[in-house]
DNA sequence: GCAAAAGTGTTCCAGATACACCCATGT
DNA sequence: ACATGGGTGTATCTGGAACACTTTTGC
């Protein structure tokens, strides 16, 4: 039952930073931990890689797992392997992030364990091992790509309004955003279409509803 | 003399892409591999992460092994895991890029040992394991971060002149590149400073020489 | 004095920004 | 009718692209 090699092998691990839009705010997934080492603080999901599967394989594992998900924008964001971040032994973290549709969760929220929640960006606690800084380097990297990337859309349910999109982006920059130019950019990137039909919500005109051309599809603009 | 654990470790290598200039070339350091699996292939320089060292000292090292010299820009590229990649065991393959000064490997670059050469990027052989994949996606975030950092004078040395930074962009984009605007976008980075002295060379006017003001540090533009 | 490459400034265009009014709804 | 938020166009600014002539040297 022991597996033995000629030269010591580190452990691999891979850690998933899972966004969300929740409750208008932007939200991570974490998970208590039951065991040691940093039994009870809360970390990101993840877990050892199988020798067999690959390491996008593992991600979506984990992924799938956790939220019940299995398909969401999912990307390699870093690898993070400093000796000592786990006090056991040497794991080095393959670390990923994933983009949920705020409505592909709605189900499994309901039925969230004791043990997993979902944390807005400014309210995280304590972090086990580096994942801390894991989580602020997804976060980094969400910003930086909302820039040059379609990937915004992998947060939004099947059908949303132009105002839902551009508050979405307002809370990951935390940016105040122009309506009409916002919109006026969004439309010449070609890649959302209106479905014909609108959202009443509250006293005043409805918004347009839009879907995504081609979901699956992200892509580095110009 | 062997190593046990509970559960199966993957192999964990670090691999680097070095590039550098030579011969008014983009050009990339391969080893001819002396071991199987791959003898006689050539690869990228790397090999297993001691258990007690970072994978960035790791990467430090083989840059160092391979060409002598320790200072280089250095940064993680991609971690490679498919399951299948190494016949041997299960390998992850963190992997690194380097960009070296022209101008610090001439020591070196006489004393190249048989099984080690620098190859021009549109002259490269057929590689061992996933390396042309490697190299590839190493190409594609050098070619993407000329754009938008100040990247490219980790490949100068010391003092350089305009025409032969502009060179540089036009080796690595494969573009012409109006001289006036690259002049004026380039000191608008307010990173390189005139000498005074100038480099007379050929029968027309000498050009300006220039040196970073602070190499190591390397920003993101805007 | 001629060939060869370096230095340099202005005009133009496109994409981003600033900005205000009318429209459809619920109460 | 009025309050609320959504929809939409135009003028302006700014950064990037296009573009040509003068300068300094070696021969």
């Amino acid at each position: 039952m022991a597996y033995e090699y000629e030269y010591p092998h580190p452990a691999v691990t891979v850690d998933v930073v899972i966004f969300t839009i929740r409750s208008d705010e932007l939200k991570v997934l974490l998970i208590k931990r039951a065991l040691e080492p940093f039994v009870g603080r809360w970390a990101l999901p993840g877990g050892f890689v199988d020798l067999k599967e690959s390491l996008l394989d593992a991600a979506k594992r984990e992924l799938r797992e956790e939220t019940g998900v299995a398909a969401a924008y999912l990307e390699q964001l870093y690898t993070f392997g400093e000796p000592d971040r786990d006090p056991r032994e040497r794991v080095i973290s393959v670390a990923y992030y994933a983009l949920m549709p705020s409505d592909a969760l709605e189900i499994k929220a309901a039925s969230d364990a004791e043990g997993v929640g979902w944390f807005t960006i400014d309210e995280l606690p304590e972090l086990a091992f580096d994942h801390s800084e894991i989580l602020q380097m997804a976060l980094e990297r969400l910003v930086a790509k909302l820039d040059y990337s379609t990937i915004a859309f992998q947060l939004m349910p099947e059908e949303f309004t132009m105002p839902e999109l551009r508050h979405l982006y307002e809370l990951i920059t935390r940016e105040e955003i122009d309506a009409r130019n916002f919109a006026k950019r969004i439309l010449a990137l070609d890649v959302i279409e209106p479905t014909g039909r609108d959202r009443r919500e509250g006293a005043h005109r409805p918004a347009k509803l839009y879907r995504v051309k081609d979901r699956s599809k992200v892509e580095v603009i110009k």
